[in-house]
DNA sequence: CCCCTATGTGGGAGCGCTCCCATGCATGCG
DNA sequence: CGCATGCATGGGAGCGCTCCCACATAGGGG
């Protein structure tokens, strides 16, 4: 353990008691100038920038913390498991949004990597004794008790998705049902026949919103029988196996081994099947190798489309065709939702919530045409 | 603002002194059993990590960091540019190998892109005010000032790759240099005759290593006579005379569309070659697709190898053959160099210091082989 | 036998900040 | 002309912790 005390060449930088002797004012008043209270006058507010400036005075966020009760810091929570699977832009982009939205607010960025039990049970700990001020949750399971469990001790908390159509914690989401939506009608635009779709797991809520637009646009298209109009994303699961008027679904776990297995299932159904929409890229890809192996080239004989818009889209032969989520401004918003959410939890009586943001969002997704189509 | 004093919901938890209370002894000698000091009798000891259990009590960081002047946080700072380019497994495989190893240190990891000279003047200046105890630089440019800045300040800083071969920050790397030559005489020792490679920008000591391995592995072999004859190609020999065989080397820049680029010129330069050593995936990727452009087959007409194990190297097809890194023990040697570092570091006076790690580590690299070569 | 060291312990003194109360000083009005 | 009202200001009181000094108690030499 460090000592720190004695005098040593710690030099600490300038304290604010230094910058009020400097510009000739009170502790408090310089504490005002630097908060930015609007109580102070002109005089003084430039003398104390002026010291500021010249000492170049930065707050101990350590004293600030303990003297205010608030850490000055959030955390983004990434179970590590996910961390494999969402490796590819979405992390990274999540966290240049993060980053990028909260520089502005000289708020910490505190990473933690949930990877058991234990770590998981560590960090509800730290958060129950508000040790942050909020908490970032990227890709949470349908299952994941964490949410809850940051609500029952009152601390903030936003979501990257919803965990179910329900979902009553914060999020902000991209709008998986209108993103496959416009995949589909593309391939449909695109003249294809018999358009498939390789679902991620049906228990994950994203997985179904795409399903549940790849559905909505064949019926949009007139393609099929009578499907009950608008079907939203609240509809309930749609059953593979009824799949009517020519719909061809195969569901898979969002990796590449099951988008190869579902393709060759899909393959195996109905030969024909010119046109396949897959709900990642990563799914893609394994689909991909599937239709190689049977011969078929892509597009010629079988279009594909996937979902995520990540590096592996760009790296395919041919490139792929997919979905992009504005995945950096997700991160943003869930900054500006989770800074919302804190300036409203410390004032518990029927303050006026400067509701600048709703406690859900969906952001819109975007069709990238590549050659894969 | 939020204003936590006047008896909020804020349950900041149990503080020290309560749990001093609880145990019925002082509140110095709590401190002393939380932070594991032996001058505590066992039973003292057990009193209090009972009443510490009972309670569930979290020391308060930032009354802790106040009061102890260290803030018991690293941070980890990314430049942002890098954060794209790198954005493979590198960095989150950093980030777990970090996380991994500081999950039993109860420090913070601090994460901080930057992104221009504002952020990094910013960054600099919360450093110097030792608001963190340790810097992890992921990714330094050759000419960023930034590690020199935070030794001025004495912050102690570990960087992820040299350099330069000279390099005087502490730093942790792989053997760049035995993962090019493995590559290299892995090629050679599949039967090829004509062996490129392309390399990345050579103001960049990890691109310089990599040359060099491709040179020692080819003079290696022409030593053992494993290379036969065929001294045809005008390949500027950069390296110690006799050169045996002919050498081809183009320079790009670590894109896919340098390697596309350098993939031409090689073949434009000798279009017998059988064989590339890209210094990294993504360059391969774009040497793939000049071959394709110009007709060959990978593996059979042209072997490629790639370097860092990228997810680009598993999508490609067929697979590409390619140098790990052990880049998550690289995270974890990094974080333990750096609490070396800080331990180090304040007790300037000539203490026995732990040196339980060197201040410089080169890692091992591996071949992976898959079907490109 | 007493002094001196070794060891465990209690609690004072801050760390640098924010909050808030008390103060000073203009201004407005009755 | 006096007093309420306003606002800018100074500085005390902690926030919860670590450091360290002082104090006990317990030995081992001289």
């Amino acid at each position: 353990m460090p000592a720190a005390r004695g005098g040593d060449a710690q030099k600490t930088g300038p304290t604010l008691e230094q910058v009020a002797a400097r510009a000739g004012v009170g502790r408090g008043t310089a504490s005002r100038v630097i908060n930015g209270s609007p109580r102070v006058s002109e005089r003084t507010r430039a003398a104390v920038q002026a010291a500021v400036a010249e000492l170049g005075y930065v707050p101990n966020r350590a004293a600030r913390a303990l003297a205010a009760g608030s850490m000055d810091a959030i955390a983004l929570v990434v179970p590590e498991q996910e961390n494999r699977l969402f490796a590819e832009p979405y992390f990274s982009e999540i966290l240049r949004g993060v980053s990028a939205e909260l520089a502005d607010t000289d708020k910490q960025l505190l990473l933690t990597l949930i990877r058991d039990e234990r770590s998981r049970d560590r960090f509800t700990q730290y958060a129950a004794a508000h040790r942050v001020d909020g908490v970032l949750l990227v890709s949470v399971h349908a299952d994941d008790p964490l949410p809850d469990l940051l609500r029952d001790v009152g601390m903030p908390a936003v979501l990257s998705g919803r965990r179910s159509p329900a979902e009553h914690v914060p999020y902000v989401d991209s709008d998986n049902l209108l993103g496959a939506q416009l995949a589909v009608e593309h391939l449909i635009g695109r003249g294809r026949r018999k358009v498939a779709t390789i679902t991620g797991p049906l228990d994950m809520y994203a997985a179904r919103c795409r399903l549940a637009g790849y559905h909505e646009a064949l019926t949009a298209a007139g393609r099929t029988g009578h499907e009950p109009g608008a079907r939203a994303a609240a509809a309930p699961a749609h059953r593979p196996a009824a799949a009517p008027g020519g719909r061809l679904v195969a569901e898979a776990d969002f990796t590449e081994e099951g988008g190869h297995r579902a393709m060759r299932e899909l393959l195996e159904r109905d030969p024909e099947v010119d046109a396949v929409f897959c709900a990642s890229d990563v799914m893609a890809a394994g689909a991909r190798l599937a239709l190689r192996e049977s011969g078929r080239d892509v597009p010629r004989d079988v279009a594909l489309v996937g979902f995520d818009d990540s590096a592996v889209a760009r790296h395919m032969d041919p490139p792929l065709t997919t979905v992009k989520q504005p995945i950096e401004e997700m991160g943003r918003a869930m900054v500006r939702m989770l800074l919302g959410l804190m300036g409203t939890e410390s004032t518990p009586r029927g303050a006026p919530a400067p509701d600048g943001e709703r406690p859900q969002l969906v952001l819109p997704t975007e069709l990238i045409r590549r050659g894969s189509s």
